[in-house]
DNA sequence: CGCCGACTTGAAGAATTTCAAGGTGTGTGG
DNA sequence: CCACACACCTTGAAATTCTTCAAGTCGGCG
């Protein structure tokens, strides 16, 4: 009896690359682990030692300056893959943002096997070109975008991510705290404050609590998101 | 006698995964292109019909808005690998900075044969993760760096890809123009102007020409990039 | 009830953009 | 060979956006 066999992302992840019988294998290098949220796995700058995928929960990759301004990178969710394999150093931070469980290997283990399971490096190599693709048309936020447009299509994003639908409203909680959401967008918290009470008050969105959001008109979302 | 025989590029490009024959069977389905300064390989948002190995010159992937707005997302060099395998739609535009010359595939040709080839899958997952720390890392640039740390942080990975040094300083000539660097950066030309002539002024940079840049104290420089 | 952290709001300040000229260098045609 | 046009770059001044600094407010929890 292996943890796999009643993993819920058993089919998403990676390992669906691989039978049966090299799944059992891989169970064997590998084992679960819980985080809470501001836990961290990785350090930037460390040596990389494990990767893992994720099982449940949301966690962010970040990297910051030596004066302590940070940058989020990425968002992970269930499924995801994480770490650096074949590779010494972990060039981000990763902490989990909610309770997350996750799969952990080493990263040598990982290394070896995947070398030996191609068809596992290949659905590794087809998520890393997506995860790429993401990230750059990410750039085009941080670099040409201002505070109201990268607001709309942060939550865009994250509707897309989280929402569920409800006679033609979008709801979900946001995984971050402001200061979060200013980490991702490279904005200054005030400034991610006064633009989402701004789309409250034009009646774009709804914030039943601090983290929960409502989305009623998606159309002006799009319009604003540039 | 094909291409690969005499290809600069043969051992640094994913090419150096494969045999002699293995690579001739590679050379069978490629061919060479040559393209000017702003000649454009691929654009954005076009099916993913072609991809191509970097052998000479310099190419920008860029993205943009429906309002003209653009943001350069990655740099290319000789031997780097560009085009989407394994993906339905081209994410980024790409275009030659200087004269350039790529080794070109039909994507379904490169993708068969890719899949036939596990190391050569290998080589092009390791790229593609180190592109993606390195693309990463330039959101940190992009979201968090004032004008100024963004302009040395750029002069310092020009110097360390293109400079040449000579009695303590640092030579190269610039591939873009002075509104190509605001759309590496994230900025107006009229922003990256200043920065740059005040660098001069301030005997960090010497400008023999408008596209040329000796670093004349490259420990000030990285004290600015923050 | 009151404290604490997270969030909001306001006012002032700074950085960057925008708008508008003004240079500079290169190539072309007279 | 000079003059001119054109593209690219620089510079200045005003406008704008975002940040910074400084109080408040809100909601949960001891």
């Amino acid at each position: 009896m292996s943890y796999c066999d009643t993993c819920v992302i058993r089919n998403q992840a990676i390992c669906s690359a691989l039978s049966t019988e090299e799944l059992s294998a891989l169970n064997g290098i590998g084992r679960r682990r819980e985080l809470e949220p501001g836990e961290s796995l990785m350090w930037e700058g460390d040596d990389s030692l494990l990767v893992a995928n994720v099982i449940d929960g949301v966690l962010k990759l970040s990297t910051g300056t030596e004066d302590g301004r940070e940058q989020i990178v990425g968002v992970v969710y269930p499924s995801d893959f994480i770490g650096r394999p074949f590779g010494a150093t972990s060039s981000q931070n990763v902490t989990a943002l909610t309770n997350a469980r996750v799969c952990i290997f080493s990263r040598s283990d990982f290394d070896a096997f995947a070398s030996q399971h191609p068809a596992l490096e290949h659905k590794l190599l087809q998520r890393t070109l997506s995860e790429l693709d993401r990230t750059r048309r990410w750039m085009l936020l941080l670099g040409r975008k201002n505070a109201e447009e990268k607001l709309a299509t942060f939550l865009l994003e994250m509707a897309d991510r989280l929402g569920t639908e409800a006679n033609g409203t979008i709801s979900f909680d946001l995984p971050f705290s402001r200061q979060q959401v200013g980490d991702v967008l490279g904005l200054t918290i005030e400034t991610v404050s006064r633009q989402i009470t701004r789309l409250k008050k034009e009646g774009v969105i709804d914030l039943p609590s601090r983290r929960a959001v409502t989305i009623l008109d998606r159309q002006s979302l799009e319009d604003r998101a540039g």
